[in-house]
Parts: structure tokens; sequence; C-alpha cells
DNA sequence: AATAGTTGACAATTTACTTGTCAATAATAA
DNA sequence: TTATTATTGACAAGTAAATTGTCAACTATT
């Protein structure tokens, strides 16, 4: 036998990696139109139920430079989107929570994404769908643990 | 209601994300053995069952610039891992495939995954994995036929 | 034969990051 | 307390993987 035959998980693997990029140039279509891109959008995710993070901390959680995600949370101060608290924690490092713009602009976003995963998901029942969704978290927490030890 | 809690299909898309990063760092580490990137791989990928294609038709199944598979291909060619036929159809855009070489490398890539994949589908089961694998193939269908039309 | 489309090559640009550095501030250990 | 070490925000430079634009050479269409 030459390489195991393209099973199901194989196949998992590298649907995974198309749905990301036909995803990507969905999604980034109606984020334009608020002229934010998927990074803005993923800050505003951390956010949006009601946290209080600092840049660090969001940096820690969505796994991205430090550098980075302050760069996109002062963008996001800059249009209003985002406020910061002072941190009773630090003095230099405070808390970032969405503003009420913000919140509503996310909400925005949301009732978009919304549309387009009632046309996606259609075909699918409840069942597989939690199924899926299960399956893939799984496999989440497989990566982070094994690549990260 | 403000936004539809985050329910079982909003979490599928954005583990799909998170996934597609966390998956994108551990696979480049053993591609760099060999000194390839995740677009070599994909172009191998289209051409490991066999096929004959030219790079305008990658470019189109690959949904990237010619321009860029271009590129990818005349590298692949240069190390020797894809060959060009003549193209009965085409004078100028020759019909690229794996040489001997380009599959055992495929393979060995292969391998490597297939060692990584036993470690993270472990935990879930056959019904699981091919539920998933449906799911995302369904998604993908719908991503792909609705966002161009 | 004339015109329009496709292809390969090359260059410039874009996007979404990372890495490096620095000074200011905070945390910790002596 | 003081000395030392770590964290944070700001800025700069670099990088990987793509895109877009352009051109000449071919190919297809009418």
């Amino acid at each position: 036998m030459t390489v195991a035959n393209t099973d199901s998980r194989y196949q998992v693997i590298w649907l995974i990696r198309r749905l990301f990029r036909v995803m990507g140039s969905v999604a980034d279509d109606y984020l334009k139109e608020d002229q934010l891109t998927a990074a803005h959008r993923a800050v505003m995710e951390f956010l949006y139920p009601h946290e209080r993070l600092s840049v660090p901390a969001i940096a820690g959680k969505y796994r991205v430079s430090r550098q980075h995600v302050q760069v996109v949370v002062n963008e996001l101060r800059a249009i209003g989107l985002i406020r910061a608290l002072p941190n009773p924690q630090h003095k230099r490092s405070a808390l970032m929570r969405l503003s009420e713009l913000g919140r509503a602009t996310f909400e925005e976003i949301r009732r978009n994404e919304s549309a387009l995963i009632d046309k996606v998901f259609a075909e699918l029942d409840t069942d597989a769908i939690e199924t899926t969704r299960h399956a893939l978290q799984t496999l989440l927490d497989r990566f982070e643990k094994g690549s990260l030890s």
C-alpha cells in the first residue's frame, strides 16, 4: 500500500482548508462595507460577550502577536467601535470593550452572517450540525494541545 | 432578540477558522523539511490522482490567480517534482503531472500527515467523522455555488 | 484575414501578519 | 526599600502568500 487512501478523516482536513478560503472571500465582502478586516471582526468577536480584555489578553486568546492586536485595537478605537476602560490590575494596560456603536456594528455583521448561514446550512439537520460542531471542537482541542506541547 | 445566539452552526464556522489557523502552523513545520509551502502542497494534491492539468486549469480548481499558480508550478518543475507534457489541445499551455520524485515526495508528506491525523482524530468514531465530512462537503458546495452566482 | 481571447513571464502592490527594539511602567526578589 | 526582571504600548522593518497589471506570443473565433 502506498499511502492511506483518501479516507474521511483526510478529507475533513482538506475540506477545512477549502472552506476557510471560500469563506474568507465571502466574508470579506460584507466586512468591506464597514471598512473592516477579518482581524477587526475577530477582536470584536472576543469582546462581544461583554468581555473586558487587555490587548495582551486578546492576543493570547487569538493566538496572534501582541503587536498586531495592538494595531487592530488602536484602529477600532480610532473609529469608535471600542472604548478603553481603566484597568484596576494594571495602570498602563487598559481594558477594552465594545462601544454601543461597536456592539451595533458587530450585531449587523452577525445578521449578515446569519442570513448566509441560513442558506449554506439549509440542507443539514440539527443532529448532523451538532455532531460536526463537536467533532471540530475535539479536533481543535487536540491540535492546540498536541502542537504546543 | 438582538442577534442569533451562538448556535452550533455559527460555532461550526468559527471552528473552521480556528482550525485552519492552527493546522497551518502545524502543517508548515513538516513541509519545511522539504522546502515546500502550502501552495506547493496544494498543487501536488490536485495532480496526485494522476491528473494532467494545465496551469490555468489548476488555478480554476484551486481558486487562486493563474499567475500565482504559474509561479508555484515553475518552482515545482525547477526542483523536479512536476513534469510538463505536451498538450494536444493547446500548444503553448503544457499539461502538468507529478514526476516519480513528486509522487514519492507527496506520499511522504501524506505519511507525515497521517501520523498527525491518527493523533487528532483518535477520540472520534467513524460515524461522527463521516457525518462531519458530509456536512463540510455540503457547506463547501453551498458556499461555492452561492458565492459565485 | 482580422479581431478577440488565452497563456507565460515579469513586476509591482497588497494583506495580514511576525520580529525586533525601545522607553515607560509594573511585578518580584533581595 | 531598592535592584532586577518582566510586561506593555509604540514604532519600524521584514516576510509569506497572494493579487493585480502589463506585455508579447500564441490560439481561437468570426
